[in-house]
DNA sequence: ATGAAAGCGCTAACAT
DNA sequence: ATGTTAGCGCTTTCAT
């Protein structure tokens, strides 16, 4: 801990000297190398190599105002679902030189505002929020910051500013009439109530039974509803109602998964004594046994095609498509 | 596209004159509010609140040398392995009001190297990174940027700076040993060769095996091996090469659940004809039908353990603990 | 308890 | 193709 001798950090102009040039040039080589003549490029080159110049980026985004950071809040990172679409944000982010600031919100509105607070201080050139529903504060700082905004996950009419997603309503709707069309009667659905995307889907397989003249059956999960156990639950509740469901759509894979578990526990059959969907298509949906008839999500693609509507907004294209549907695909597997 | 009206941005000044006061009050208020009389706190807290104020934090970084920023790069958040880490990290870091900049490596040194370099520029107070292997120019700018550095996920006896984690090979042998006290005695072992922690408890797995007599029989799997269908794909060449394995010890949880389902779609009886043990005690482990046989790691706790230490020694705190293990345990269920 | 002056390290704007 | 000047918006230092 005694670091007496601290060496200064070197700057700019200590690059510039040992090339023999201006810091403006050392400038140019680093962020517009085409701007500089060739000679004069490698000297500056091998001035920092040899003094191992790393620039203040501070600096630099203090005097450009653009910091090449982009900003995520993301509910959780603890499952695949929003993993994925943060790593297609990070890899297309990287490529094109941007970093990555992160936050997880936990599902409370509380910290996403919190963060959003937190992040714009930074000066974030980009902000990319999960969902469509945020304080009237957060709307208020982001229409102020005028920074390109990105929500995702879900569709809507009046997107903040752009919209990367799919219909949960739509997807609801349209595995239960798959569910109905392969000869189901009694559907019933279970998810948290506890996060927006989750209870759209619930409206959509709620005005789909309806439409199909079917009785809507609905088991709430505890909290953020994502483990594996509270479907478990969900079936021990439901064998005990005695409802007489034939199939269950879970509001994701994990709940499904843990039901299916559970039927296998009890030695009720699947899909014969009740049919199982879940949404998300994980991997695990792919590889449980039986396979579990899902919704596929493009989630790493939502994540890229965020970050690539930031960075293209920033570059001055004039973004024609505020609003992008990246649709969902039904998977029919053994399960239902 | 047509933003006209450019508002100028709200600046400390602004924020000062409407309150009657100087900027570096206004400073103060926000930064160590007990420097100031109540009255004139209040005063600027209203002209903040009322000019909607967001401070830019590129001008306090470059002034102070401080970022409240810590850098972290882990190899993936695809998986529930790191994720956990990354939520512990962004946890205690929002608790003190530190912001996490992200970036996944996928395993790959030179994106670790690139990441690292990227970073460094934004001045992060400190840096986090996974494993205890990095390439010599990595090891060389962390000293030159004398900036707190933790290691994580593994053991060893020199690391750059400071260290969390566990012994991958002393857990590998701990379960190998395991599975012999339960009465195994052709216990193979599969994982990946490209992660450095699957080959020190394959490591430990081999010096276990040694020990006790027992002959060794590894499966390489591909690549980072941890999705679910490379496991099934152990067990399909484990039962091809006919070696007569009775127990299985696999590298993570993900590859010993792919295993289970493969068995129970071959109709091999686990444990009865062949035993499978995992690592990491992720959810499925707990959740699977038979539970999964386990090593239980800290992963959450590793990511606050690094965070605090980064923070304390940023607080002035002369460290004592310079490598912090955190340990492991055997979680013994029905598969083995 | 509050303020004035200075400057962190870079890059935009304007020369040449 | 390269350089000069100025200043981004804060916080440190030193005063009062």
């Amino acid at each position: 801990m005694s670091d007496d001798v601290e060496k200064p950090r070197i700057r700019m102009r200590d690059v510039a000297r040992r090339a023999g040039v201006s810091a403006i040039t050392v400038s140019r080589v680093l962020s517009a190398p085409d701007k500089v003549a060739p000679e004069t490029r490698a000297a500056v080159w091998s001035a920092v190599e040899a003094l191992g110049y790393v620039p203040n980026l501070a600096a630099g985004t203090l005097k450009s105002q653009r910091s090449r950071i982009v900003a995520a809040i993301v509910p959780t990172l603890r499952n695949a679902i929003f993993a994925e679409t943060v790593e297609g944000m990070a890899d297309a982010l990287r490529a094109e030189g941007y970093q990555l600031l992160l936050a997880a919100s936990g599902y409370d509105p509380a910290i996403e505002e919190a963060s959003v607070m937190a992040f714009l201080g930074r000066q974030p050139d980009g902000l990319i929020l999960t969902g469509i529903e945020h304080s009237d504060a957060v709307r208020a700082r982001l229409a102020a910051a005028r920074l390109p905004v990105v929500e995702t996950w879900d569709l809507g009419a009046s997107p903040i500013d752009m919209l990367v997603g799919f219909s949960n309503y739509d997807a609801g709707a349209a595995i239960t009439r798959d569910l109905a069309r392969s000869g189901y009667r009694r559907i019933a659905f279970a998810g948290t109530e506890r996060e927006a995307r989750a209870v759209q889907r619930r409206a959509g397989y709620r005005d789909a039974v309806r439409a199909l003249g079917m009785p809507a059956t609905e088991v709430a999960v505890a909290a953020a509803g994502l483990s594996i156990a509270d479907g478990a639950d969900v079936i021990a509740r439901l064998l005990a109602e005695g409802g007489g469901a034939d199939a269950v759509f879970f509001a994701n894979d994990y709940l499904a998964f843990g039901a299916l578990v559970e039927c296998q526990r009890r030695g009720v059959p699947v899909p014969g004594q009740l049919a199982i969907a879940g949404f998300g298509d994980f991997e695990i949906a792919r590889e449980s046994l039986p396979g579990l008839t899902t919704v596929r999500i493009p989630g790493y693609a939502i994540g890229r095609e965020a970050a690539g509507l930031v960075m293209r907004r920033l570059a001055g294209a004039a973004v024609d498509r505020r609003i992008v549907d990246l649709g969902f695909e039904i998977v029919r597997r053994a399960s239902a």
